[in-house]
DNA sequence: CTGCTATATGTCTTGACAAGCATATACCTT
DNA sequence: AAGGTATATGCTTGTCAAGACATATAGCAG
């Protein structure tokens, strides 16, 4: 997950992987697709994969990369976690304040206490 | 989306966000939970809030962050848009090998017309 | 208005990493 | 085997960003 997020933060990766989600393509095409310079798509590439988002398959001397479905379901499931955020519009700030402010106090008399 | 990226690929950014997710929580909070440095938070908050995952607001001399949801949302729809490679189980890669050497075959044949 | 708490900003140093270029490897064709 | 195509790796350099520390700002209590 962290590794994924770290490979995506880079556009070019993130540019390579929107083009791989239309399917397989071998590295030549993504050169010429995203005007790159070879030696660093093959760098990105290999990034991609040891983040375990990629996957590749020779075909003579091509190698076909193709996005791991499993990496995006896993992806896909971190987001998941937030999705009580926008579905439920709630706005607890009120309610935690207080539990914050409930804390502080609590911590200040252990102060007084204390000393 | 980029920015969003970009943020979340730091790690203690992400472990940031990942507290948030919990509720709104004043810097002070992060500090302890977190471990960190007090201005090294303020600033990945920064960082986050520049993005758009986060979002402040003021009480007395603490600031509570919190995440916005308007964010993940976006997020969960950039995701989406991979969502059929792990529905459809397909595996086109045979298919795709054939267009691809079909086109290669027409660049080929280009190359012997243009010389 | 003074000191205190909470948070933000500035500066510096250091490490990571992407680009560029040269070169190595793999596989195919003849 | 030789040359060609497709891709990977090595090395160097420049840039950017995170951490550490000092300091500035904002709001509150006395």
């Amino acid at each position: 997950m962290d590794a994924m997020l770290t490979a995506l933060a880079e556009p070019n990766r993130k540019r390579i992987v929107d083009l791989l989600r239309d399917g397989p393509r071998p590295v030549g095409q993504i050169v010429e697709r995203l005007n790159l310079q070879q030696p660093q798509v093959s760098k990105h590439l290999r990034v991609l994969s040891d983040a375990g988002l990629v996957e590749v398959r020779p075909v003579a001397q091509q190698r076909f990369y193709s996005v791991r479905p499993q990496a995006f379901h896993e992806f896909a499931s971190w987001i998941d976690t937030y999705r009580l955020l926008w579905e439920e519009q709630m706005d607890r700030l009120d309610v935690v304040v207080q539990e914050v402010q409930k804390q502080e106090v609590q911590k200040e008399d252990k102060r007084h206490a204390g000393n």
